[in-house]
DNA sequence: ATCCCTGCAAAGCCTTTGCAATGCA
DNA sequence: TGCATTGCAAAGGCTTTGCAGGGAT
């Protein structure tokens, strides 16, 4: 059976673009990452490598696959995007103190709104985030 | 009975702070905005009035009175940051096409996670947008 | 052989910072 | 008067862009 890594790669020369060794890389550093990473961290991962890596090479594979809709970009008010493979229903969890990103089981079908707020919008995605302070912060904090 | 800008003034002096000529034209700005503006756009209003205004002081202003507890800081994911007096129960409903922002009723009380999802995190806030496609845009994509 | 993709460097956007001058309390 | 606050300008962090050379199909 092929890796999640391959199954992507295929999809990609499936859709007409080309597969590079960049773009390998950069979806192998994806899976290597357990969770949430950033395009920063992708790219210092993939430079241990690859030192020629660009940051140009990150973002554009990056917004490839979230266009290719097997990438989530998530926008955590961090300062920086975070993306993740994990499609599964969930929300996220974020520390104050640490930035830490949790992954929550978070039922998003039972979140819709009623017709009459929806001010007419076509609504096609909905985004939940606690924010909280971690056992570890939270024990500096008092 | 005093304006909700003079009420946030006098909480402004009563904490110690000064109450500048600038401080009062950036509230005052914030309720003319009906919703949701950005630092740019506080700054540009207040410019008009005061040419000398810099960033500086507006960010330092909707800093405070962030930390004062009287506005409260949104990070859509849009790139920039809105601000919102508005503290009822309320979710977000952004336009993906033209990055309006709409409040919906949301009670949020009612978004809670089960106590072993929490991976031990106090929460303290939890954050609901809902993206989609305003009507305008809606018939613009088809 | 084509032309998509890469790397480099620079620019862009929003926000923050340093510092001397100003003006509120 | 003293010190918080201001304005200016520059820097900072993340992301995007332009362009010429290189590599995948």
């Amino acid at each position: 059976m092929p890796s999640s890594v391959d199954r992507i790669c295929e999809q990609l020369k499936a859709q007409g673009r080309r597969l590079t060794p960049q773009r390998r890389a950069i979806i192998q550093a994806l899976f290597d990452h357990d969770s949430h990473p950033t395009a920063e961290q992708i790219f210092t991962y993939v430079r241990q490598d690859m030192p020629d890596m660009s940051h140009a090479t990150v973002y554009n594979t990056l917004h490839e696959l979230v266009e290719m809709d097997v990438l989530r970009e998530l926008d955590l008010g961090l300062g920086e995007r975070h993306y993740d493979f994990n499609a599964d229903n969930h929300a996220h969890l974020i520390c104050l103190g640490c930035g830490r990103v949790e992954d929550v089981p978070y039922n998003k079908e039972a979140t819709t709104l009623p017709s009459k707020h929806t001010h007419g919008f076509h609504i096609v995605d909905c985004n939940v985030i606690f924010r909280g302070y971690c056992p570890d912060c939270a024990s500096k904090e008092d």
